[in-house]
DNA sequence: GTCTATACCACGATAGAC
DNA sequence: GTCTATCGTGGTATAGAC
């Protein structure tokens, strides 16, 4: 479940090496695709950083693709496991009743904090990378993501599914659709911010405090009354 | 206001003429970019496409980076014109009074209604494509988005202001962020769709039915009540 | 098994001929 | 305006050294 689990261990008969070549690799990768995005970071640039030859990229991860799901299979699989877990201590804590909307959110987005927190700097710059990849037009990267999200989806769904009994399951997976949206957008921005408005600075980067604001937002829409169909014509009738 | 005015007119001495070298490589640009996005699109692709030569898409629009500004502007003004002209439509069918958060959200999605519907095909896909730059970390697509909106956000930032005086500016200012984050998330979607549930086939491609969902989720996390620092621990505390 | 040097083809861009 | 030729850089494959 740690990073190291992933990581190839290191040898046990070698005594302090250096980081092997595949780390090295791993590490470079993950700062400038923060820094760049995937298709602006050439693998030249990846191993120079890393002081390894090109070619080492490709020998130990396939392409540039797999070595970009590698840099994210790394963080995100515990922050995952971490969701699911957390999600599964509230249920049983609860019992037989269902969570709130609330509780379920921040089983969502404590694993999250922790992550940003843990390797300040690096996991800050790690969530906006998470937020983009969301967004990616790339089928790799979609159904990369898709495979790794599709588990934990699926618990929340049935959680807010338990939570919101008068909403339609149909409703309850769009209304997921537009927290993960809402999430993920809010998590890549601090550029989309500035075109909004000027925010105190100290706050931009704190993101602590941007997901205490999102909360709350999200989970009164996921509370919201479901729209009837008489209320169609107030939406979208005119023009 | 329409398209046709910020396309280059074709000279009137010329009788019925095919579509000009500039208008082709639009043409067959949009079509590229909406199916593989910026980076995965090619310009030989796109030339070869509109059968014109490699330069010539050089030659009329500078750089491929200018090519993709061309293909968002010549849709996205447009719309972003309809939007404040319905809002300010509806601010004076009020008077005095302020517009309801309904009223202000419905004012940003008709427009972007009749973009899908109008063009058809073509149109849907359109937002798609905007859903996804508006998520794209290059920094070309992030500052030209922020010009072409600021005039908008800035407008409808004060709508919602009046329309919810008894909340801060700032935390106007970060509802009004969520809701557009939820906003190009959905628009870019489908993909994303697969991985949260199987919906009826026929309501994914309906953006009309969607943003039908989306517009009562948006309002209630408008009109959410402000957290208090009192409420801080129920959401954080733990872990 | 690891790592390196090198070659290959596609890309965006541009200079210069027509 | 349009085209050809060419440049530098990108991802990738492979042969061979250790």
């Amino acid at each position: 479940m740690a990073i190291s689990a992933i990581q190839k261990p290191i040898r046990i008969s070698e005594v302090a090496v250096e980081a092997d070549t595949k780390s090295r690799i791993l590490d470079a990768a993950e700062e400038l695709f923060m820094e760049h995005g995937f298709e602006a970071t050439s693998l030249r640039l990846i191993t120079t950083a890393a002081a390894v030859n090109l070619a080492a990229a490709n020998y130990h991860f396939g392409s540039k693709e797999e070595l970009f799901q590698a840099v994210l299979t790394r963080r995100l699989d515990p922050m995952n496991q971490d969701r699911m877990q957390l999600l599964t201590n509230y249920e049983t804590a609860a019992g037989n009743k269902a969570l709130t909307c609330e509780v379920i959110i921040s089983a969502m987005f404590i694993p999250a904090l922790k992550l940003a927190r843990d390797h300040e700097q690096g996991g800050k710059n790690f969530l906006r990378l998470l937020g983009r990849a969301y967004a990616d037009p790339a089928p790799f990267i979609r159904e990369f993501l898709s495979n790794q999200y599709a588990e934990m989806i699926a618990r929340y769904r049935a959680a807010f599914a338990r939570a919101l009994p008068h909403l339609p399951r149909e409703e309850v997976s769009w209304r997921l659709h537009f927290v993960m949206g809402a999430l993920s957008y809010t998590l890549a921005g601090t550029d989309a911010l500035k075109m909004i408005a000027q925010f105190h600075p100290e706050e931009v980067n704190n993101d602590e405090l941007l997901l205490k604001r999102l909360a709350p937002f999200l989970a009164a829409g996921l509370r919201a009354p479901l729209a009837q169909a008489s209320d169609a014509h107030q939406w979208f009738q005119e023009t």
